[in-house]
DNA sequence: ACAGATGAAATCGTAGGACGATATTGACGG
DNA sequence: CCGTCAATATCGTCCTACGATTTCATCTGT
C-alpha cells in the first residue's frame, strides 16, 4: 500500500502553536514588546509546555520573539534602525523575486492575477484585514512565479509583520491604499514581463515606505 | 547592584546543542542526509531529550535540518535546483552587503583588513579547515563594515555550510584557492571604498561558483 | 519620603518518565 | 520475487519535578 501523507493535515502542534502566535501579532491579540508567560499560553492554547517551548524556539529563530535566560520570550519590538535594516534587505530579496517573475514563462507570469484581483477587492472596502490579505496575495503569487525555493525562506515578512504591528496606529488609509497601489504596479509589470519596470516598481514602492518610517514618531519604536 | 549579565558565558544549552550540530557538519562528523536519532544525540551530547528538541527545531528553521512528522530529523541534503536558488539569493545579499560596506566609513572599512590577513594565511598553507576559517572571517568583518543588523539574520551562510559539506569531495585545491581570491577581491574593493568594483567582484565571485555547480556529478546532490 | 538591602514569589531551564501514534523493518506466505 | 502482516524502533506530546535566576514587594536606616 503506497502512503498517502494527508496532504495538507499532517501539521504538528508546535507549527500550529507557532501559527497561532503568528497570527495573533497580525490580530493585535498579541502586542510587539509584550511578555510571553508559557504557563499563561500553555492554558490558553491548551497545549503542553515543551510543545510551546519548542514553537518559541522556532519563532525565535524568524525574530519574531526574543527569548532571554532565565526571563523568557517577548514578542520582539522593533527599533527605527532595525526596521531600516529590515526593509534594506526586504528590498533586494523582493527585486530579485520582481526580476526572476517577470522574466519567466507566459503561463507562469497569469499566476499574479490573484494578487491583481486581491487588490482590486481592496479598492473597493480597504480595511486592515483586507489590506494583510492583499499583501499575502501578493507575496505569495510573486514568490511562486520567481521559482526560487530559497527566496520565502529567508525573506524576513513574518518579522515585517513586527513593524506592521508596530506603526499601525500610526497609518492613514490613504497610505494604505499607495500601498496597495504599488503592489498592483509591481505585478502588473511581472506579468507584463517587463523584467526593468518590475525592478523600478519595486524600488519606488520601498522608497515610499523608507520615507513613511522617517516620518513616524519615535515612540512607535523600540528606543536603544 | 547593577546586574552583569556575563557577556559570554550566558549562553544556553539549546545554542550550545545546536553550535556542536552546525560543527559537527562542518568537520564531517554529520554528513548531509543522515538520521539524527534522539536517543543516540541525548546520550552523545550528554542532555535532555527537551534540549535537543529544541536545538533541532530551532535548526530546522535555518533549513540545517529538516523535521518529518514521526520520522524524525535529518541533516537536509540539497538538490541542484536549492543550491541554485540558495547561491542567487546568497549572491544579492552579498552584494547589498559589498555595496554598504564600500560605501561605509574609512575606519570601518579598515575591519576587513582582518579578513585580508586570513586569506594570506591561507594562501601559504590551505587546508579545508583553514579555508573555513577564511570564510568565516571574510563574512564576520564583510557584515560588520556593511553595519545591517538583518542582513547576518537573513543571509543563507549556515545553509551554505551544507552545500560545501556535499561538494568537498569533488574540490580541488585549485577551486578552493580561486574562491579564497575571490574573497580577497572583494575584501580590497571594500577597502578601497570603490562601490562598482566591490559589487562586480562580488558579481565574478558567484559567478565562478554557479559554474562550479554545473560541473559537478549528478551524486553530489539530492535527487528529486 | 526614599535609596538600597532583603527575602518571597514568579518564572524559566533542564532533566526525565510515560504512553499513544506512526514509520520502518523483517518474517512469512503465496 | 512480491505483497501482507506483525514486531520493533522512533517520534510527538504530555506530565512532573527541581535548581537557577529574575522580579517584585517589603523592610530598614537615614
Amino acid at each position: 500500500m503506497i502512503a498517502i501523507p494527508a496532504l495538507g493535515g499532517s501539521v504538528g502542534t508546535t507549527e500550529k502553536v507557532a501559527e497561532a502566535i503568528r497570527s495573533g501579532i497580525r490580530t493585535g491579540q498579541f502586542v510587539p514588546g509584550q511578555h510571553l508567560v508559557e504557563a499563561e499560553l500553555t492554558l490558553r492554547l491548551q497545549i503542553s509546555r515543551s510543545s510551546l517551548r519548542e514553537a518559541l524556539r522556532h519563532l525565535s529563530g524568524d525574530g519574531i520573539v526574543a527569548i532571554h535566560r532565565y526571563r523568557g520570550a517577548h514578542i520582539h519590538r522593533l527599533s527605527r534602525k532595525e526596521v531600516r535594516d529590515l526593509l534594506e534587505v526586504l528590498e533586494q530579496l523582493v527585486r530579485l523575486a520582481a526580476r526572476r517573475g517577470a522574466g519567466s514563462t507566459r503561463e507562469k507570469r497569469d499566476l499574479m492575477d490573484a494578487a491583481l484581483e486581491a487588490a482590486r477587492r481592496h479598492d473597493e472596502d480597504g480595511g486592515h484585514h483586507l489590506y494583510l490579505s492583499v499583501r499575502q496575495a501578493f507575496y505569495d503569487a510573486l514568490f511562486e512565479v520567481a521559482d526560487n525555493q530559497e527566496l520565502p525562506r529567508v525573506t524576513p515578512l513574518r518579522r515585517a509583520d513586527l513593524f506592521r504591528a508596530q506603526i499601525r496606529p500610526y497609518q492613514t488609509r490613504e497610505q494604505q491604499e499607495a500601498h496597495t497601489q504599488g503592489y498592483r504596479l509591481i505585478a502588473q509589470a511581472v506579468i507584463g514581463g517587463d523584467v526593468a519596470a518590475a525592478e523600478a516598481a519595486v524600488g519606488a514602492l520601498f522608497a515610499q515606505t523608507y520615507a513613511m518610517v522617517e516620518t513616524l514618531p519615535d515612540i512607535a519604536f523600540e528606543m536603544e
